[in-house]
DNA sequence: AACTATATGATAATGAATTATCATTATCTG
DNA sequence: CAGATAATGATAATTCATTATCATATAGTT
């Protein structure tokens, strides 16, 4: 049985209120002054992921990065000079035309790359 | 200098008859009657990228992949199952409304998955 | 054919992300 | 509070992709 921690919480705290997914070295890097170990945060994420809390976005490059299950639908941009990831609402939509000849569609991602208003 | 060499020629040659891109170790695979070794496969991929003959496609989860430099615009289906990755041409367009206000934009991949004919 | 620089293959080394181990600590229940 | 068990942190181990090393083979030139 899962028992409440103060770590449990700060992950999934941190990454409701972040503006994009997080990997787990992003995690474990904001909650540093808590003194949450490393292995602690990918215990944390892996259990989230089981629990259906979390999901896992993967980004071409990058480590995993995490999101809470619960977001509406979205697609994500990575500045190309900071790295850093950020969800963008909204959806170009039209991908059924795009998909071959019997072929079945079951998920897209879309990712968009350039650089954010910090660095640009 | 370059000179050419027939493993040169095999990787151009099989990149450019590949169904999507491939990473380095399918074309070791699929090159191994040849006895291509990886490290032979991985330095021919560099060259060409630097020669600009070759171009990287990242795909979350999985190893850079590797296909020729002008190929039309296109995106990927990725097949859960067999994991092959496939070239889907066309494009759903209409991303700079996704753009949040400040950010610039300069490039966008559309990841597919589902299952591909043979899976389905 | 001889010569020189590049190409090659086997394998070791590296780097990064993730998981496993294990002794200690904290939570929950009674 | 006591007992049982889950949670934790430090660190070793693992896994996978990629790069480095180096002795040998090969291509292109004369």
């Amino acid at each position: 049985m899962r028992r409440r921690s103060r770590h449990r919480e700060a992950i999934q705290d941190t990454l409701r209120s972040a503006v994009g997914p997080l990997s787990a070295t992003d995690l474990h890097e904001r909650l540093a002054d808590s003194g949450i170990g490393l292995a602690t945060v990918y215990r944390l994420l892996n259990e989230g992921l089981e629990d259906g809390d979390l999901v896992t976005v993967g980004l071409p490059g990058g480590p995993k990065r995490f999101e809470p299950a619960d977001k509406p639908h979205h697609h994500h941009f990575e500045c190309v000079a900071c790295h850093k990831v950020f969800d963008v609402m909204g959806c170009p939509g039209g991908m059924d035309r795009l998909v071959p000849e019997g072929f079945t569609l079951e998920q897209h991602e879309v990712i968009l790359s350039g650089r954010c208003d910090a660095c640009a």
